[in-house]
DNA sequence: CTAGATTAAATTGTGCACAAGGTAATCGCG
DNA sequence: CGCGATTACCTTGTGCACAATTTAATCTAG
C-alpha cells in the first residue's frame, strides 16, 4: 500500500521528518544537557567542556602539538588556535615553536596545569552520580556512541567532496 | 606487567581522567560528527543544523510561538531570536506579535517555508544510509539517548541553583 | 639549488549556545 | 484600581565550531 503522505497526513505516523524520529535531534540535545551538567563542575577548575577536553589530552600526554590535539578530538585549527591561546592566557600551559620544524607549535603544562588534575579527580564520579545511569549503561552507551561516531569520521574522511 | 601510569597511581588503567574513558567525549563527537554528515544535505536546502530543527518543528506545527521552540528544542532565546529572524530573512517564515499578548511572537510558515518540506523530505534516508547503522540500531540509540537526556533535564531542572 | 607543492598553524567571518542584564506587557493581590 | 511580580522576548558579550583564506616553514622534483 502506497502511504500517500500527500500534504502530511492521511496515513499517521508515517511522516519521517518530526522532531521526536530524529536520532541526530536525541544525540544533539543529550550532548547540550550533559554540557550543561558538566558546566558548574567545570566552572570551579575555570575551565569551559572543550577546554576540559584539550586537558585530558594533555594529561594523558604532555608536550603533544596543535595537530595531535587535531586529530584526537576532531577539531580545527580555527576552534584549536584561540581555545589554546586562552589556556595559555590561565597559565595552564605554555606554547612553544618546536625547533626542529618551526611550522609546529608544541604545548607544555605548567606546574598549575598539572596540578590542576587533582582537582579535576572528582569530576567524573559526580558526573555519573548525576546522570542517573548505571556505570554499565553508561559504559554501553559511549561503546555505541564511539563505534558510531567512528562510523561517521569514516565517510567523512572518504568523501570529503561533499563538504558543501 | 603494570604499566606504570607515569605519576598519578601506581595502578593500571584506573587513571578516570582519560579522553577515551569519557561517555561525554564520546557523545560530544559523534554529535558534531552528525552535525558534520547533515551540513551538505542542508546546504542544498539553504539551512544550517539548528535552523533546521526549528524548521521541523514549524512543518509539525505551524503558529508555535519562539517559547514553543525553546521549551521543544531546549534552546534559550539567546540562540533562538537571532536564528529566527534569519529564517525570516530567508522569507521562510514571518514573525508576528500575538495581538492577546504582545509580548507573544508568533511564527508563521510561509508558502516558502512550506513547501520546502518537500524537498527536504529525503534526508532521513540519506542519512541513514551514509550513518551505517541499520534502522534498529539508529533506533534503539535514539531511545536509550532521549533516556538520558530526559534524565539530564529533569536534574538540570530541578538544581538550577549549580549554574555557577 | 630552486620552483612548486605540501604542511602546520593562524586569521577572518558566520552562526550557534548561553549567561547576564534589560524592557515592555501581563498577571495577581490587596 | 494600582503596584510589585512574573512572563516573553531582546541585547550584549564570551567562547566555541567550522569554512575559506593566508602565511611561513618544509619537502620534493628537476
Amino acid at each position: 500500500m502506497p502511504e500517500l503522505e500527500s500534504k502530511e497526513h492521511s496515513v499517521p505516523g508515517t511522516d519521517l521528518l518530526t522532531l521526536d524520529r530524529q536520532m541526530c535531534f536525541a544525540l544533539y540535545s543529550a550532548s547540550l544537557a550533559m554540557t550543561k551538567l558538566y558546566k558548574p563542575l567545570l566552572s570551579e577548575l575555570g575551565l569551559t567542556y572543550p577546554q576540559y577536553l584539550v586537558m585530558l589530552v594533555l594529561w594523558e600526554r604532555d608536550g603533544i602539538r596543535v595537530s595531535g590535539l587535531k586529530e584526537r578530538l576532531h577539531l580545527d585549527y580555527g576552534t584549536l588556535t584561540p581555545l589554546v591561546k586562552r589556556l595559555e592566557k590561565q597559565e595552564l600551559l605554555v606554547r612553544q615553536r618546536s625547533p626542529e620544524d618551526e611550522r609546529q607549535v608544541i604545548l607544555r603544562l605548567t606546574q598549575r596545569g598539572r596540578s590542576l588534575k587533582e582537582a579535576a579527580r572528582r569530576i567524573p564520579e559526580q558526573v555519573a552520580g548525576v546522570s542517573g545511569c548505571s556505570l554499565a549503561e553508561l559504559e554501553e552507551l559511549k561503546t555505541q556512541l564511539c563505534a558510531l561516531r567512528n562510523r561517521l569520521h569514516s565517510h567523512l574522511d572518504s568523501h570529503p567532496e561533499e563538504r558543501a
